[in-house]
DNA sequence: ACGGATTTGTTCGTATGTATA
DNA sequence: ATATACATACGAACAAATCCG
């Protein structure tokens, strides 16, 4: 363990010279080890990279090289000028027949707010059109969403609606940031989930950009149709998440 | 498009040159356009880097770094001596009260086997004591296992059961590969999902390693809790699914 | 609002051990 | 055995962003 008397963190605390693992994979590891112990809590800074290399007896790049691997990870995240904080716990975020983003913000205590990004009318792709049980080459509303809590980018969306029938949805949704009360707007009281599909994969430069992500970080991708109080299918939607910031809930 | 008569892979097929895109770019996008469009299928084996190499009238090298930049999204997979096969279609696998792999599996058509990699007797942590509903420090049994589909790794997983109640459950399953029929002789007759929870990451090393992945790929990661038929909270377990090879459907 | 101190980011150079061809 | 490549580790200096009195 790494018992430490009144938090000094340089006091010295030597690696394993000569063992198996290499120093910066035993620094990454009590570095983790000390997280996931508490002693650095999240949210908060952590020491200064000369402050590490002192405790553990090594060169500051060698302690960067372990950062940058706990990084990699999504256990930290490194400011340039400001320091290394330990990163917040992903948020849980339920998926259920009836679940809404804005709700479930509200109930972790946070604010939610959608921003509409771009949206175009366009002809359905094969795969749209089947999911939303639409003749091929059917006229669709495409939208491209961001949802924040807190100002911190959570997720971003591809959301498609068939035409005529949600024709200016979209300014609805820019003036109120939220699909429900777009919906409400058009007729729609009540809306729940028919279908989710899950993958992951790395996000592209893009990606990583709009959700302001350190490139390389995990998605979350979940395909999911929506249908109204009716069961007729309203909406098409593919949303992004980052994996280091949420986790999924299955609620059934 | 890349139309070509009779599939002869070396006829001429030039990039081009000039434009704003590098020459391996424009070949990872072709041979994937030629894998969207059925000309490879998923599982059959790619021409050689040579005959890319003269079909679009490049060095082999730039052939290579076009694979390679396919290989690392995981459309496609190469072995050492082998050659380049086209990955096949993520798997879908079905998260529902009930699901169990070997089912899933027979659906698909696929055999599926479960074999136990290693398993030890332990003190849980605080977070399986949680899970299980069991005092701190409780003795459960730790089981690694990995899970075939037609010899294919599909997943691994870590399962913690409460001890005394499933000693020697660990020898019963390595006989069975399946854990409801280990569970069968162990008094429970039927058992389902209390809770899941779903984050993803990069694979490490090891997991690569045990996953047949090539390092880097992303994994998709499970954490549920399965009660038995009387409600009582008889599992943990931590699973991972290569991301590349299972999408995860949400039955609810 | 300013400026210096702090902190991370980047790029040189050097040396060493290890695995590979 | 020799050569080559690669990862690891240390050192120094400077750039750039941030913090704080």
């Amino acid at each position: 363990m790494t018992e430490r008397s009144h938090f000094d963190p340089t006091a010295s605390d030597p690696l394993d010279r000569g063992a198996g693992l290499t120093a910066w994979r035993q620094i990454a590891d009590r570095i983790e080890a000390d997280i996931a112990g508490g002693l650095f809590k999240p949210g908060e800074k952590l020491p200064g990279e000369m402050q590490f290399a002192q405790r553990f007896g090594v060169n500051r790049h060698t302690v960067r090289r372990a950062l940058a691997a706990l990084a990699a990870r999504g256990l930290v995240r490194a400011t340039q000028g400001g320091g290394t904080f330990v990163e917040a716990k992903p948020l849980p975020y339920a998926i259920g027949r009836k679940t809404r983003f804005s709700e479930l913000m509200a109930k972790a205590g946070r604010e939610a707010r959608g921003e509409l990004i771009r949206s175009t009318e366009t002809i359905a792709t094969a795969e749209i059109a089947e999911a939303l049980g639409l003749k091929p080459d059917a006229a669709v509303l495409e939208m491209v969403t961001l949802n924040r809590a807190d100002e911190v980018p959570i997720s971003m969306a591809w959301t498609w609606l068939p035409l005529p029938r949600f024709s200016g949805i979209d300014a609805t949704y820019r003036k109120t940031g939220s699909l429900t009360r777009a919906f409400a707007r058009h007729e729609v009281s009540d809306y729940s989930r028919l279908s989710t599909r899950i993958s992951a994969r790395i996000a592209t430069v893009e990606e990583a950009a709009c959700l302001e992500l350190s490139p390389g970080r995990v998605l979350l991708v979940i395909d999911s149709i929506n249908v109204n109080q009716y069961g007729h299918r309203i909406q098409a939607t593919r949303s992004f998440f980052s994996a280091d910031r949420v986790d999924l809930v299955i609620e059934q």
